[in-house]
DNA sequence: ATAATGACTGAAT
DNA sequence: AATTCAGCCATTA
């Protein structure tokens, strides 16, 4: 099983409409330190994945993609069909961050 | 085996 | 408040 693979399998417990940080995603995995291999894993992700990939976002709520706008803006957009309010580019992790039980 | 890369992060400017 | 810097570590070449 490759560190991608176990991205995914913890990405994709992520219900609609929660969110979860690149480190917090690292520490299901074993370390906070991992969030540059999180995102890495995300990035090797195809066009087409059924992978949650939007509710990974970067710490303190921020969106991740901002040097990419088209999928920064797709990321947005499909969070907000979730139901996620944004506040002016961030959203409150408080209340839409998730934890795996 | 070594070196470079990067959807990151937290501290320091 | 906005940028830059320096660690991080799986993957690739």
């Amino acid at each position: 099983m490759s560190f991608r693979e176990r991205v995914y399998a913890v990405v994709m417990r992520v219900p609609a409409g929660r969110v979860m940080g690149y480190g917090h995603v690292g520490a299901v995995l074993g370390s906070p330190r991992l969030a540059r291999q999180v995102g890495w894993a995300l990035a090797s992700l195809p066009r087409d994945t059924t992978v949650p990939w939007h509710r990974i976002l970067r710490s303190s709520g921020r969106l991740a993609l901002q040097g990419d706008p088209a999928r920064g803006m797709l990321q947005r957009a499909l969070l907000e069909d979730e139901g996620i309010v944004f506040e002016a580019d961030c959203l409150p992790m408080a209340r839409y961050g998730w934890m795996p039980p």
